[in-house]
DNA sequence: CTGCCCATCGTCTGC
DNA sequence: TGGCAGACGATGGGCAGC
C-alpha cells in the first residue's frame, strides 16, 4: 500500500510524493471498450494504428493499452467507431484507480501569510514587492523572512520552508498569497511549483457564485495547498446568519466572529511604513494573522475534515471540484464491481454545441394556500434522489431507453416518464450507492458507537460519515451535470419527475384521507391533519400507499420513506419557499422570508422580524397591524432612518468588467445593477479594500445609498452621501417585505396604502363608517396586481415547459 | 411623449 | 465547471393611448 501525500505526472511517469521520498513510476496507459463492441469491429480495431496491445480484463471489457503522449487521434479513431470507456482519465488517473493506494492523512501543515509593499493604490496579486513572509508550522515553530533590500531571499527562504511540509495554508492564499509568490518567483527566477491562472473572463457556468474564486487562482501539482478562507466560505455558504457577520469572509471579521481575536492594528500607517520604519510592528502584525489563521483552523477543523473527505475517496487534496472528489471514489468502484465508467463527453465549442439539449425540469413546488395557519405538520422523504436512483436502479449501465422503442418485457422497471431500467442487473450508480450509504450506516451505527463521545475519534468518524453522506447526495447533481461522465438527461430528469410524480401522489391521498394540504416543495407535504388523527399513524399509512404506488413500476425493492417530520403550531405561508413557523416547543424556523436574505436593509429585516414575532408568539387582531403599520409609515416619514438602515450591501458575483455585456440571447445590452455602478464609479477613484481583497473585484461586498429612483436608481457609496435620501423609495423598501407578510395574513386589507406617503388631504371619513362594499373595491384592487404576479410566475414555469417541448420535438426530428 | 406590460438579467434563496 | 424552481428588484424595448 502505497500512502500519497501528492500525485501526479511528469511525460508519460507517474510521479508520488510519499512522507520518505518521490517515487517515479513508468507506467502502461490504456482506455477500454466492451468486448461486444470489439468483436462487431474486429478488422477496424486490428488495422488500427498506434495501438501498442489488447487485452481481454475477463468482465467484458478490453483494454487498449497506447503511448500516453499519442493517445489522442486513436482515441478519436476509436470513438467514431463505437463508445470508449475511461479514455479521458490522465495517467495519474489511471495509477490512482488501478494501484493499490490511498491518500496520506498524517500530513503536517505550514500556516503563513505575507504582506507587500502597498504603495501603489489598488491590488494586483504579484504587482508589488513581498516585503515580508510569516509562516508556521502544525509543529508550532514560527519562521520569519524579512528583507526590503533583497526580495530574492525572502521568496528563497520561504520556499525551502515549504518543501518541509506536506501542505501550504494561508487566508485568500489561493487568490492572492501564493499568486503574489508565484510570480516574483517567475520575476527572481527562484523555482517554485505553482502557476497562476487567470480567469477573469471565463465563464464559470453554474457554479454558485458564493463559491467562486478570485480573478487569479495559483495551481500546483507537486504541493497541497488549502486556502482556509474558500474553504470556510464553501462550508457555511448558505449560513446567512455568519455571512450577514463577515460578508466577504476577511480575516478580521472571522477570527473576531470565531475567535473573539482581532488582527494587530496598524491604522493609519501603511505596511511600506512599518517596513522601513517599524519592523517589529510589522512582524507582530504579520505574525499575528498567520497565527489567527491556524486558530481559526484548529477551532473549525477545516484541514481534518478536508483530509477524511478527500480520503475516503481517494481524491487528490488539490482536486476539491466535486468530480475530482467522486471520480476517484466511483472509477476505483466501479472497477471492483467488474465496471467502466463512461468516457466524459468532449468538451464542446461554447458558440455553435450549446443547443440547450443538457436542460430539464426539475423538483415540484406546490402553490402555498397563503395566510396564517394553526397545527401545520410536515411530513418528508428522507434523500429522496438517491433513494430514487436505489429503488429505481437508474444508471447509465441499467438504462434500456424509452419504452416507446425499447421492446418491453419482464426484467424492467419503467419509470412514470416511461425510461426503462433493468431489473436483475443492478446499475453501477446504484451499486455505488449502496456501498457508500451502507459506508455511512456502519460509522454511524457501529463504529461511532465505540468510541467516546467527542474524542478526536469520534469527531475523525463523524466527519468521515458526513463525507459520505455528502458523496451520496452529490451523485444526482454531477449525473445532471452536462459535462459529467455520468450525465443522460433522461436519467436525471427521470430521477427529479420520479420524485414529482411521487409527491403528488401523496399530496392527492392525503386530500382523499380527509387532510388538508397546504404546500409542498420537491420532497415535502405541510398539511393540516384532519381532527384526530396521530402524525405517526399518519406516516406509516402515508409509507403504505406509498409503497403500493411504487409496486405498480415493477421495483424490487422499495428504499423510499414518506415520514412525519414536526408540526407547527402556528404556520405562515407567504409565498413558494418563503414561509415561517413556531413548533411547541417554541422552536422557530424562517425559510426564504427576507430576512433570511443577505442583501436585504436591516430595517426591512428588523420589521418583519417583528411582525412574525406578533403574528407567531402573540395574539393580536387585524387593527393591531393597522396600528404598526402606520407606526412604521410615520418612522419613516419622520426621517427617522438613519444611515445604517439605508445602506445597502450587495455582493460583486463577477468583476466589474463582465457586467453590462451584451446578451448573446437576445442580442440586448444587458443592465447594469446600481451596485455595480458605484464599484465601477470608487474603483476608477482607486479605492481600496483590507485583507488583500479588492474592495471591487468579484466576491466584494459594495455599501451604497439610493439617493433618487425618478428616472432610474441613482446610488452613492456612504462615503460620497450627503444626508439627502429618497424617502419614498425607502419606505417602500422597508416596509414591503412586512407588507407581504400581512398580506398573506389578512387578505382583505389594502395594506398597501402604508408604502406610501401618507396623504395630506384626509381621507373620505373611512374610519367613521367604513362601507363594505367601497372596502370590497379596495381588496379588488390589491388583489388585481397580486394575481396577475401570481399568473405570471405560472407563466414562467409553463414558458419553460414550452420551451422544453419544443427543443424535445427538435430532438425527435433529429433522431 | 407617457405610462404600462413584459421579457430578461442579476442575486439569492429552497430543496 | 453538481442540478432546477422561484421570488423579487431593476432595466429597457414595445406598444397603446394621449
Amino acid at each position: 500500500m502505497i500512502k500519497f501525500i501528492s500525485v501526479w505526472e511528469e511525460d508519460d511517469a507517474v510521479v508520488v510524493r510519499t512522507k520518505r521520498e518521490n517515487l517515479y513510476i513508468e507506467y502502461e496507459w490504456y482506455f477500454c471498450i466492451r468486448r461486444d463492441d470489439a468483436k462487431k469491429h474486429r478488422e477496424f480495431l486490428l488495422d488500427l494504428r498506434g495501438v501498442e496491445k489488447f487485452e481481454d480484463d475477463k468482465t467484458g471489457w478490453i483494454r487498449v493499452y497506447v503511448p500516453y503522449l499519442e493517445r489522442q487521434k486513436t482515441i478519436s479513431a476509436v470513438k467514431s467507431m463505437m463508445p470508449t470507456f475511461e479514455a479521458d482519465l490522465k495517467l495519474w488517473q489511471r495509477w490512482v484507480t488501478d494501484e493499490d493506494c490511498e491518500l496520506e492523512m498524517n500530513q503536517s501543515v505550514l500556516y503563513f501569510d505575507i504582506e507587500t509593499d502597498d504603495r501603489t493604490p489598488g491590488i494586483e496579486p504579484g504587482r508589488d514587492q513581498i516585503v515580508s513572509i510569516a509562516a508556521i508550522g502544525s509543529d508550532d515553530k514560527e519562521h520569519y523572512f524579512y528583507d526590503i533590500k533583497s526580495e530574492k531571499k525572502v521568496l528563497n527562504g520561504f520556499v525551502n520552508l515549504a518543501t518541509k511540509y506536506d501542505i501550504l495554508a494561508g487566508w485568500n492564499s489561493q487568490s492572492f498569497d501564493l499568486v503574489a509568490i508565484a510570480k516574483r518567483c517567475k520575476l527572481h527566477k527562484v523555482p517554485f511549483d505553482f502557476w497562476v491562472a487567470d480567469q477573469a473572463h471565463k465563464d464559470l457556468g453554474g457554479l454558485d457564485s458564493v463559491r467562486r474564486a478570485g480573478k487569479y487562482i495559483a495551481k500546483s501539482k507537486s504541493i497541497n495547498s488549502i486556502d482556509l478562507m474558500m474553504k470556510l466560505k464553501e462550508m457555511r455558504y448558505r449560513d446567512t446568519e455568519m455571512i450577514k457577520q463577515v460578508r466577504s469572509f476577511g480575516l478580521n471579521a472571522v477570527a473576531k466572529l470565531l475567535l473573539g481575536k482581532e488582527k494587530v492594528d496598524h491604522t493609519g500607517k501603511s505596511i511600506w511604513h512599518l517596513a522601513t520604519k517599524e519592523p517589529k510592528l510589522l512582524r507582530e502584525y504579520n505574525m499575528q494573522d498567520v497565527r489567527l489563521t491556524k486558530e481559526i483552523d484548529e477551532n473549525q477543523k477545516i484541514i481534518q475534515q478536508k483530509l477524511v473527505e478527500h480520503h475516503i475517496c481517494n481524491a487528490r487534496l488539490n482536486d476539491y471540484t466535486s468530480s475530482g472528489r467522486i471520480d476517484p471514489y466511483a472509477l476505483r468502484a466501479a472497477k471492483r464491481f467488474g465496471m467502466r465508467l463512461p468516457s466524459k463527453p468532449d468538451r464542446v465549442i461554447e458558440e455553435e454545441a450549446k443547443d440547450d439539449d443538457d436542460d430539464y425540469e426539475g423538483g415540484y413546488a406546490f402553490d402555498p394556500v397563503k395566510g396564517l395557519h394553526d397545527n401545520v405538520s410536515v411530513f418528508d422523504f428522507a434523500s429522496l434522489y438517491p433513494s430514487i436512483i436505489k429503488t429505481f436502479n437508474i444508471s447509465i449501465d441499467s438504462h434500456k431507453g424509452h419504452k416507446s422503442t425499447h421492446k418491453a418485457h419482464s426484467d424492467c422497471i419503467t419509470l412514470p416518464t416511461g425510461e426503462c431500467f433493468s431489473k436483475s442487473k443492478k446499475g453501477i450508480i446504484p451499486l455505488i450507492l449502496d456501498e457508500v450509504l451502507s459506508s455511512r450506516d456502519q460509522i454511524r451505527h457501529v463504529e461511532m458507537k465505540k468510541v467516546k463521545k467527542d474524542s478526536p475519534e469520534y469527531w475523525n468518524l463523524h466527519y468521515k460519515q458526513y463525507s459520505f453522506k455528502v458523496l451520496a447526495n452529490s451523485m444526482y447533481g454531477i449525473m445532471g451535470a452536462s459535462f459529467s461522465r455520468y450525465f443522460k438527461r433522461e436519467l436525471a430528469e427521470g430521477i427529479t419527475l420520479t420524485g414529482q410524480h411521487l409527491i403528488k401522489d401523496l399530496w392527492v391521498w392525503m386530500q382523499r384521507e380527509g387532510h388538508v394540504p397546504i404546500y409542498g416543495d420537491t420532497d415535502s407535504i405541510f398539511v393540516k391533519l384532519k381532527k384526530g388523527s396521530d402524525e405517526e399513524d399518519v406516516s406509516k399509512e402515508a409509507d403504505k400507499k406509498l409503497d403500493k404506488e411504487i409496486k405498480r413500476f415493477g421495483v424490487k425493492e422499495n428504499f423510499l420513506h414518506f415520514s412525519f417530520e414536526k408540526t407547527y403550531t402556528k404556520f405562515i405561508s407567504v409565498a413558494k419557499k418563503k414561509y415561517s413557523g413556531v413548533a411547541a416547543d417554541g422552536s422557530e424556523k424562517t425559510m426564504g422570508l427576507e430576512l433570511k436574505r443577505r442583501e436585504v436593509l436591516p430595517k426591512a429585516e428588523e420589521w418583519q422580524r417583528d411582525l412574525l414575532k406578533m403574528l407567531l408568539k402573540e395574539s393580536h387582531t387585524e387593527a393591531d397591524f393597522i396600528i404598526w403599520a402606520r407606526e412604521k409609515q410615520k418612522f419613516v416619514h419622520d426621517g427617522k432612518l438613519t444611515q445604517a438602515d439605508i445602506t445597502y450591501q450587495k455582493k460583486l458575483s463577477r468583476e466589474i468588467e463582465d457586467y453590462g455585456k451584451v446578451s448573446r440571447k437576445t442580442g440586448r445590452q444587458t443592465p447594469t445593477p446600481a451596485h455595480v455602478k458605484v464599484a465601477m464609479r470608487l474603483r476608477d477613484q482607486g479605492a481600496v479594500g483590507d485583507d488583500k481583497m479588492s474592495a471591487y473585484s468579484q466576491g466584494s461586498y459594495i455599501q451604497y445609498i439610493v439617493v433618487s429612483d425618478e428616472d432610474g436608481i441613482e446610488a452613492v457609496h456612504p462615503s460620497e452621501f450627503n444626508g439627502k435620501y429618497s424617502k419614498s423609495y425607502y419606505m417602500e423598501k422597508c416596509y414591503s417585505p412586512s407588507q407581504r407578510v400581512l398580506e398573506a395574513c389578512f387578505p382583505s386589507h389594502p395594506w398597501d396604502q402604508y408604502a406610501r406617503e401618507p396623504k395630506q388631504k384626509k381621507v373620505k371619513s373611512r374610519a367613521s363608517s367604513p362601507d363594505v362594499g367601497e372596502s370590497d373595491v379596495h381588496v379588488q384592487s390589491i388583489l388585481a396586481p397580486k394575481n396577475i404576479q401570481k399568473g405570471g410566475s405560472d407563466l414562467a414555469r409553463e414558458r419553460r415547459a414550452a420551451r422544453r417541448k419544443i427543443r424535445k420535438e427538435k430532438r425527435a426530428q433529429t433522431d
